[in-house]
DNA sequence: ACTACCAACTTAATGCATTAAGATATATGA
DNA sequence: TCATATATCTTAATGCATTAAGTTGGTAGT
């Protein structure tokens, strides 16, 4: 015997197809002694609700949410604050009884799952730039993290603002600055941006904290050297300890380090307590972001918390909900003993 | 106008359906001049291929795999050694072009997801056993990691035999034995296990284990007092430190911590470290896992490496060929300073 | 010239369910 | 008692595509 259909057990109880889907969709639809003859029957008969693809054939919904990631699932499931965002996704999510499907940022197309879902979160713009347009275009809810679509709502934190105020907090009159920038240029290594084109799609969360920096030492009255802004491509140890040891043996010898992460900023107090630098005396560094490790290493990292899982969250909900704002979450401004 | 289907698209060239359908699946059921006209009309029309969930309702198989985890998603993705596996299943899985779907081991109801999916890879036995039963009966492909299904393919390692190596390993003759274990009953904190019932379904790995070091200490003619074997509800921090401290202020004091996961290791040896505890003079330590943490910290931690991304490739290659086999996956004893 | 066969399409059944609109019967109110 | 409203169920159109079986025209072989 094959597998119970909605039309099976109808035909087995002699009603029709409208009356057993309504049993599971609409209870007001018939009396309560037939919708209950209905249930039992169909546990009976080894049926257990409609067919959840045909279900979201004909509704148009499923019921599952793609967040697509920025690069591999691979990347970011090792990414702190990556894995933060999607705890909390996933825990909202959980909540409204949604399922997660994960989407890496390198695939080429969209439209291989885009009828499956009910829509897309996107966390920070897709490394692959195709997506972008076809994003644009998608039918489904959009919502987008750390970046903007347009007519897209969107959940951000003012990243201008907390790198101004970041700064701000750890910059005197007399710094010598470098910046290690998060993905500036559309290079696979850490190197100097020096006059290289800024790396406008991928970026735009970067540039923001750019342009906090530099609003702050403008007000300060300092200046950034051209091989003091560093281009770094992927937030980890590596190719932060590459760039880090690159800045640190220039000279003038930078005092401050604008980091765009807190892993980033890690390797570098790293590299700089293994080249015998004191911190903060001869050293200060703030990093971005805000994640737990931190607080585990001495000295402790001054840094701008996003609080990552919120904001995963937040997204989950916004997207439910249906409305089309531009979200702006607080951030918090916490400073330890390396400034 | 509304978008376009596979009938519109045919209508609109004056073909049947079928054919459309077939110059996107089956192109050797059309000429070549006509199926070049078709796919090109598609792009003009704005129709990018059959619509997936018409096509998962039609073959039965949408290209999804989910992968259920043993608990929620949030303590999963916060957990070194299971996003390690999730990064190898989710490179496969790219290299399969499937997409990755997450289910909580928490939820109760698989039926709301196994019409949209493939199958399930389950890593580790779900929390909420309801799902066990839901599983054996499943149509779908099951294939099941770090614990078995009767009839059903898995991917393990020997976790008796890995266990008994790294006891034997680090075990003397005189020593005073602790086992610091991982979910061995049904408590939510930590506490020795005693008389305790033991949670057979939720922890045929952890038994296992404790076979292994059991037959060790056997050889050795040692054995383990009543309130030297800890349960350890989850592998964190915290709950590693409680038990931790409990065992290290018994008297005798043990010479030897047997731990089932590197995180309870670590989290013990920092206990250790804080009693003033010279290791592995005083104490040796043995974790289970391997995760790349413990390489960071000193005195590194002696343990049984067992490669979880690999095992995350090997469950997502499993799962697509089809083999219904029990497949045991090497492990790696690896000696650190602890022991 | 006739059969056989192939290439290239089409027909129509099928997968499984949702839902607006229609049909009955029973209850309500004046 | 008659018209109207309500509750309960059914009919049938619809969502979008796959695929086995059938049709047609043409080529090849003898």
């Amino acid at each position: 015997m094959s597998k119970p259909t909605l039309k099976s057990v109808a035909k087995a109880l002699g009603v029709s197809t409208a009356t057993i889907s309504n049993a599971f969709n609409r209870p007001d639809q018939l009396s309560v002694a037939l919708r209950e003859k209905i249930l039992s029957a169909c546990t009976e008969l080894g049926y257990d609700g409609p067919n959840k693809a045909a279900q979201s054939l004909r509704k148009g919904s499923s019921g599952i949410v793609a967040v697509i990631l920025s690069d591999s699932l691979e990347y970011m499931v090792s990414d702190p604050v990556a894995s933060q965002f999607l705890q909390g996704v996933a825990r909202e999510l959980e909540r409204q009884q949604k399922h997660l499907l994960l989407f890496s940022g390198n695939s080429t197309n969209l439209d291989t799952i885009t009828d499956f879902v009910d829509g897309f979160i996107c966390y920070g713009a897709p490394r692959n730039l195709g997506l972008i347009g076809q994003l644009r275009q998608c039918k489904k809810r959009v919502l987008t993290v750390d970046f903007d679509l347009p007519g897209r709502p969107s959940v951000n934190i003012d990243n201008e603002q907390a790198a101004y105020d970041s700064a701000v907090a750890v910059l005197k009159p007399d710094d010598v600055v470098a910046v290690l920038g998060l993905r500036l240029i559309d290079a696979l290594d850490s190197r100097p941006v020096a006059d290289a084109p800024m790396w406008d799609n991928l970026s735009s969360v970067s540039h923001r904290r750019l342009d906090g920096y530099q609003r702050a030492m403008g007000e300060l009255g300092l200046t950034l050297a051209d091989d003091a802004l560093w281009h770094i491509p992927e937030s980890n140890q590596h190719f932060a300890e590459v760039a880090a040891k690159a800045v640190l043996s220039q000279s003038p010898r930078p005092t401050v380090l604008l980091c765009m992460s807190d892993l980033i900023a890690l390797s570098a107090m790293r590299v700089a307590l293994q080249l015998g630098l004191q911190i903060p005396e001869q050293l200060r560094v703030v990093g971005f972001d805000g994640i737990e490790e931190t607080l585990r290493y001495h000295p402790t990292l001054s840094s701008v918390w996003q609080f990552s899982d919120k904001k995963g969250e937040a997204a989950a909900r916004a997207f439910q909900s249906g409305l089309d704002d531009n979200q702006l979450l607080p951030y918090e401004l916490r400073l330890g003993e390396s400034s």
